[in-house]
DNA sequence: CTGCGGATTCACAAACTCATCATATCGAGG
DNA sequence: CCTCGATATGATGAGTTTGTGAATCCGCAG
């Protein structure tokens, strides 16, 4: 299939927030993460480099990659034997930047939470009435 | 089950990777975003009001309420005889709120792409060579 | 045209997610 | 203590997604 033309029932007249569900659909694989902040490091990767960094064989690689096609997400071009990847939209990134962001407020606050009953069972070390 | 007190295997040493996509996987569905969007219009909403904001029935929401809450979007919190929800972060708003600039950019495009090929069929109108 | 490496698609079993219905919990009031 | 309304959890079948291997496609060199 030429790699420029996945098409997904796009005229759509569904309710956005279904549409964004999609989406994030499309966001919501480890290996496409990984795949998509690679692309985000450097515009226009390879897919040999892609199966380098990712480690998957080819056919399970092309997969995710046309998953991530799909839902616009990314674009590929082929140029001689290679096709090159790289994200649709620079939003995609920013998506990415704001899923960190937040993974790092709930950790501190985890971590928050559980040093605070960590810090219950040294109690008996500490000075004690009577 | 106390609604403040799920826990999703936090500590995790997991690639952050993995983390994002267990994230967005809590995103990937439309009554979830949908309940979202309502959280993010108003900070502090009973959950009689997402069923009515919803129309769907209490078992049902209530799964959707905890997957959102296993995955650190959500909070909950009980007063009296009623439950609220807020949002965790406002990131989590952000996050919806870039997914719709992304959403309006991919549609956009598409259109270009459609009123595009929709013109070729005009072709037989114009000069053709020989 | 033929062969080749790069990339994609097919087919299908295994794993996971969703909707539904029944059951259980929590807190307020009687 | 018992019941009631508000929520949450369990169990189950249906539907969807994923991983794997075989087969196919596409451009290009010979």
């Amino acid at each position: 299939m030429n790699p420029q033309s996945d098409e997904l029932d796009w005229q759509d007249a569904r309710p956005l927030y279904q549409v964004k569900a999609d989406m994030f659909k499309g966001l919501a694989h480890p290996l496409r993460v990984r795949i998509l902040e690679v692309l985000a490091g450097g515009d226009e990767v390879p897919v040999t480099e892609l199966m380098r960094a990712t480690g998957l064989e080819p056919s399970h690689l092309s997969q995710h990659l046309a998953v991530l096609r799909r839902h616009r997400l990314v674009v590929s071009e082929r140029r001689a034997s290679f096709v090159y990847y790289r994200l649709a939209f620079p939003e995609v990134a920013q998506l990415l930047t704001v899923a960190r962001r937040l993974l790092v407020l709930a950790l501190e606050e985890s971590q928050d939470r559980l040093s605070a009953t960590e810090s219950l069972p040294e109690i008996g070390l500490q000075q004690v009435p009577g």
